[in-house]
DNA sequence: CATGAATATGGCACCAAGTGCCATTTGTCA
DNA sequence: TGACAAATGGCACTTGGTGCCATATTCATG
């Protein structure tokens, strides 16, 4: 049981990703100042900047969780199953989210995308995931000098048809099946 | 021929870009400020804003030229070539700055990499080398309903086994030979 | 070559992100 | 309850980045 002190940390850092979020929404990133996403919660700035290291981070709370469940996800694979569809299988995985709301995960997408700042922090994002998944990747693949790089190569791909698949199904605001999508996406790959 | 004013303009440019870079090699990127960049110069603080958005975009300054240069390359690649090799053999053009200084070249991904801003940054612009490449190749490709997402794919898939071969080299150094291990990377993406 | 219109620059004031420091508050545990 | 650890708030400060306007430089035209 994790005692008051950690649930009520708990609790502001999901209330400050929450707030933030609702802002950037609602009026923009930048006209969004932090003393506005700190003020509702009556918390101070200097807090706010130890719960997250920059403004663009209370976007991607919720990261750094999803990592280690795709990491465990990954290794949680039947052994035998081939790499490329370990990855694709791992990632489908992550489409629940997306299920879940609609409506908030498209304005979403759309916030990161139209936001130079948080473009690059989500593609930041993106190559710890990138990281961590061939990490445990490297290990399903035969010993040779460049297994490393296989295995590299093998999710970036992987998580760039993921990507670009979600993306073109938020633009025309998921008027299309995204499971159906993501699969076709994931076969284009294969099929280069 | 482009006249005084237009040639005075881009020199400035190139001369803040390369005493940018150096310094952000040599004393990091977060201690240099904008003013230690422009002091060499006899420039100002408000002229650099000018020229850069951020304090980032000096480092890929000649990313835009090399934009152009690109769509340019697989524009002439024969039209009967597969697409993706068509966009591996244009990525393959850009080996020679690499070639031209390895020394430089390894301190630049090496800055980049272990600079979190430049991380994003960095993919910022492989974002946009992706979407003009994608426009490019779009038209190689079968009318269908998802042959955007499918040229999109094909590019990011090559630019991902690309930046991994090229990242890869760097980190040790250069001790491998890098057309080889490119080579390499676009094989394992094409034998998923 | 002169002169006036365009355009680039510099300086200044200003806002917001982010940090170091320290006093104060709040949770924990004996 | 009282002492210790940890979280918070306030404040001053640095730096990235912008709006505004006066000045300097280039360009085109007579």
């Amino acid at each position: 049981m994790p005692g008051l002190r950690e649930r009520k940390k708990q609790e502001l850092r999901h209330e400050l990703s929450r707030v933030g979020i609702d802002q950037f929404i609602a009026r923009g990133f930048a006209t969004t100042t932090v003393d506005d996403i700190v003020a509702p919660l009556g918390a101070s700035k200097r807090t706010f900047f130890r719960y997250f290291e920059t403004k663009e981070d209370v976007v991607f709370a919720w990261y750094d969780e999803l990592t280690r469940e795709l990491v465990d996800t990954l290794r949680a694979r039947p052994k035998h199953e081939p790499p490329y569809e370990a990855v694709c299988a791992t990632l489908m995985s992550l489409l629940r989210l997306y299920d879940a709301d609609h409506t908030r995960a498209i304005a979403l997408l759309r916030l990161t995308r139209e936001t130079p700042a948080l473009v690059g922090k989500s593609f930041e994002k993106r190559a710890i995931w990138e990281r961590e998944l061939s990490a445990v990747l490297v290990s399903r693949l035969a010993k040779s000098a460049t297994r490393q790089l296989r295995a590299e190569v093998i999710v970036a791909t992987a998580l760039a048809a993921f990507t670009h698949a979600v993306d073109g199904w938020a633009v025309d605001e998921g008027a299309t099946d995204l499971h159906l999508l993501v699969g076709k996406a994931f076969a284009f790959a294969k099929a280069l």
